[in-house]
DNA sequence: CAATTTCCTGACCAAATAGTCCAGTTTTTT
DNA sequence: AAAAAACTGGACTATTTGGTCAGGAAATTG
């Protein structure tokens, strides 16, 4: 869906900005830099408050732009969600690499578990607002879903069930097992405030992270009458 | 918090008003019949649209009612969303009873996770509700999450490791193996619109959630070191 | 019955919002 | 150096919003 983003600036610095009078500015330069500030405005903004009760000036201000300049760059609102969505699948895309019948189960679950709760951890925002998009109904994304996703999962669980047939691990529902992994690891970035809360922390460290998936690996996949790798 | 609401009631002009002249109105049975409209409505808009994107009106639409009616009954929109709060956080302190160190381990965890299971079945909406509070920074359940819930999840976590110490089942975190149970049982009802488009169906049938819960106790269980009751 | 209390609602308003417009500035290209 | 293109930001508008309020309807009371 709408596929029209250009290419993902890692990005540098973020100084303060203001001021400094770059009298060399490679062309585009500018537009990528802004452009890339109001997208990280605008998935802090976002992911905090949802998208109808977002509006295009906190972007602007959290971006450090005028909001007019903001609707130069995005001609409405809507564009600059699509445009987040866009970027979060993507990448979704790119991590998770192929598994094969012939792989170890429990190197391939482990590692899986291991990148989703990664991803928790550097992506917190990106998987609120994703978390925020599938709970109002995927307006956007249900096509995403029922579609590349939809066969990102069958083409996983294909395999699991391989194993499964080749008695390489316990014989669960592939598909329910894939969810299981999914939404314990979305967990941890999704409802952060309450994990905090409960374990009285003001903030995670990335060894709480570690601990995480560590404990996530050891359930599940002694669930799966697998051996820790 | 804030459960106090004005009082009484209308009647309902269910036949586009002026029809029934109905006289005998049992005292405060419109008014709670209105009000519970009123937060069916609100319960739909809010966990579809969040609280930000909701309006007065269209709550009030939902309900059938007129703007200032609703606000007669509430007199702002966060009363609504408290009253909301409320009831969901009510619901949720009801429905799990105590744990005893001398309880079957597996039993009580089956338990715990077939009740879950089943809330995430029957309140949906309330669910997607909780979820969208917490994941935009639980601003109104914060104190909520770190004094009830906080306790409640200690206290859960003490018997359990005591399970633990008496060698009962296997050496697991406590408090993870909460949270995972929460997470991987919230998840049927947050991300429906997800796990509906993956498994290419168009809805929910009674049968899917006892598979998921007995999918989920089976490899919970399991990663417990634990035999299935 | 009339008086009084309780309940209900249409009309209204100040504030906020998404998006437009365009005159001006800066950067790039010729 | 001049023209073209890209960018910036203030002013403006049409619409929507949460919430108020005065007065009317209904119930309750005496």
């Amino acid at each position: 869906m709408t596929r029209q983003i250009e290419p993902d600036s890692p990005e540098t610095k973020r100084t303060t900005s203001s001021g400094s009078k770059r009298k060399k500015v490679r062309p585009g330069r500018i537009r990528e830099r802004n452009r890339e500030r109001i997208l990280m405005a605008a998935e802090k903004e976002f992911s905090q408050n949802g998208f109808g009760a977002t509006t295009v000036q906190k972007i602007a201000d959290r971006a450090g732009l005028p909001k007019s300049n903001v609707l130069y760059y995005f001609s409405n609102k809507k564009r600059i969600y699509y445009a987040l969505m866009d970027d979060i699948m993507g990448r979704w895309n790119e991590m998770f690499s192929k598994i094969q019948p012939e792989d170890d189960p429990a190197t391939t679950l482990a590692s899986f578990i291991h990148a989703k709760v990664e991803l928790s951890r550097t992506h917190p925002l990106a998987s609120r607002l994703f978390a925020l998009e599938i709970i109002q109904g995927a307006p956007v994304l249900k096509d995403h879903l029922s579609t590349t996703m939809r066969e990102w999962v069958q083409a996983r669980a294909g395999v699991i069930q391989q194993w499964i047939d080749a008695g390489r691990m316990a014989p669960v529902d592939p598909v329910q097992l894939i969810l299981l992994i999914w939404s314990s690891t979305q967990h941890y970035a999704d409802f952060q405030v309450q994990i905090l809360a409960i374990e009285d922390k003001s903030e995670y460290t990335e060894s709480d992270f570690q601990h995480a998936a560590d404990f996530l690996t050891s359930v599940i996949l002694r669930g799966c009458g697998l051996a820790e790798p």
